[in-house]
DNA sequence: ACGTCCGGGACCTCCCGTTCCT
DNA sequence: AGGAACGGGAGGTCCCGGACGT
């Protein structure tokens, strides 16, 4: 057969990498506790040494499910969407109100970015890996994105996203939210164009 | 006279502010101790409820001040320049190696932005208002900026600015850092345009 | 004046060295938890560390101030009695059905002997002083103890009296305890002579 | 046939029980860990459950066996001895220097006695069969002790002996142990004579 | 019957916010 | 304003008990 069933233990394993992930992204890095954690599981605290061998070594793991999560969730949309379509899809999705307010399914940079410098190696590189990710998601987006030219323009948009996100979310004023995610969507069309 | 002299309470409360301004860009608003605060303020830390009525109003005025410290920052660099070329001198400092490396003299949002979400109510405040300062002090370096026709250009520059920090930061790969802050800084300039 | 009074700390300390001594004669060294010990002395568990180095420091003052307890609660008894009777009160109440059912305020060496090899080296000092104390009270009631002959005498009535409490204790039938003591305590006085 | 030859699940049994009655009398009742047995024992713990019920049944067959053991050990010197040199010799194995140096070899008693009062009622029943046990071993090496008279020499002496070896083992002070177990010797052989 | 594996719970140790007393 | 102490909570470790597989 082709992938032997996961053990017991995987499974365990993953319940607790996806449960962490997306409270990583809802209560920030230090926000996780390992007790109230493997409770979310469905698990109690003392289980979880036989999985990690310490918080940190869940984070990196947690990190990089965190950062697939986001781009998992845009390339679905993705799949669906016609081409010429593609990216309004992909802003729009990003840019909403959905994303804006549920941020333990969406994307890790928005949710973390600021604390990920002061996280350990395996942390920021999983997250540079999954960054430069999105960046290639973006350009797939791009109207001729395999001809030489602009390589720069899927950075300069995905800083925009994610920036207009970042601040939407610290912001408590909602006119000033949808005011500055309308305009780095506006900005970002223009610049792909 | 003008002004009373500050007392020396009202310095006291001042210089733990201004420590905590830049403690908490420097390592968030958890990292944030009220012990190693006050020593590092040159006091026990026995003393620090004299001051505060908790760890969490100090936040709130910590937060203000951060925010201020960035913009008066680039206001100061900003005074300096000549009027046509002051959007480029605002983008290449936010943009620069330098605060890439100094988050705790430089832009509460872009070091301090995915927390704020997190925190209470009078922190967010601050945040918003101080976002608004910001994105004042870009408009008015945009040509034009009196005239009517296209207002949110500011709030999408701001956006690729702190978007571009926020990756870069994030980002334990140095030329994908320098990447993202050059194709932000050329998009900015595209829009400012 | 003759001594300060004693500061809240030492009060606090004092209180809990009090009750590990009591808890440790009635659930042995290796049943006292920090959690139930400092909530038994009406704290939390929080403060522990700051009164004692580790659990073994505590461990090795408390098990001096039971060997003081112990001492100090026969010393009492014997100061009311008629000299030639000290012995027999000494005997009577070491291996009463209240000593045998009250190890808590009792002596050490009777409920925590055979712990003691296993304990660390200042729980051994400290039960090693303690016991040399108890000989000497016991000595102290002999007939004719300040004149040479039989220094010895004190060392087996000692024996005699705590392997009598141990068995007595270890024993669940009621009719075996009593006889053991009743026995030990009759031999014991034949040896005083 | 008057035996079966035992199984290998019988001998495996014993095997485990013989461990643990050793480890024990060395380590404590609480210091016996299921794994740690059962890899002294060459198994794994995981098979622990097959034989017994839980680790207190475990204890209560340990802690006869110990018993068993101490007084084997005693049977087999008496039983070279010469009939009149008999209670010298069992007095001098017990408070010997080779017995207290050796408690997973010796008498229970000795080496768990004050923990007995807290452990379940079927290693408390077990210890009281085999201290009767003890003391009728003693009983019958004391001159006339068929004939009525003094039927409690024999818990007298064992009280002797136990304590002694309590108070011996339990101090640091080498002096200290032999002279407790001199004294004790020497009451004991008085008592008998 | 034995070995592998895993979940449950208790525990020690430490850190930190807060308060009380000086 | 300073120092000490209390209170709560979290991380890491250990081990019992049992579920499975062989």
């Amino acid at each position: 057969m082709a992938t032997d069933s996961p053990t017991r233990k995987e499974e365990t394993h993953d319940r607790i990498v996806r449960t962490a992930a997306r409270s990583i992204r809802q209560h920030g890095y230090d926000g996780l506790g390992v007790a109230s954690l493997m409770k979310e599981a469905g698990l109690t605290h003392g289980g979880f040494y036989a999985h990690f061998g310490s918080k940190t070594d869940l984070l990196a793991e947690a990190a990089d499910r965190a950062g697939a999560d986001g781009i998992e969730g845009l390339g679905r949309l993705l799949a669906a969407a016609k081409p010429e379509a593609a990216l309004d899809t992909l802003l729009d999705a990003y840019l909403s109100d959905r994303h804006l307010e549920a941020p333990e399914l969406g994307c890790a940079i928005a949710s973390l970015g600021s604390e990920v410098p002061r996280q350990a190696a395996p942390v920021r590189q999983a997250a540079t890996r999954r960054m430069k990710e999105m960046a290639d998601l973006v350009e797939r987006q791009l109207p001729g994105w395999r001809k030489p030219g602009n390589p720069e323009r899927a950075l300069a948009i995905l800083s925009c996203m994610v920036g207009a996100m970042v601040i939407a979310r610290a912001s408590d004023d909602a006119a000033f939210s949808a005011a500055v995610r309308e305009a780095a969507g506006k900005l970002a069309r223009q610049a792909a164009g």
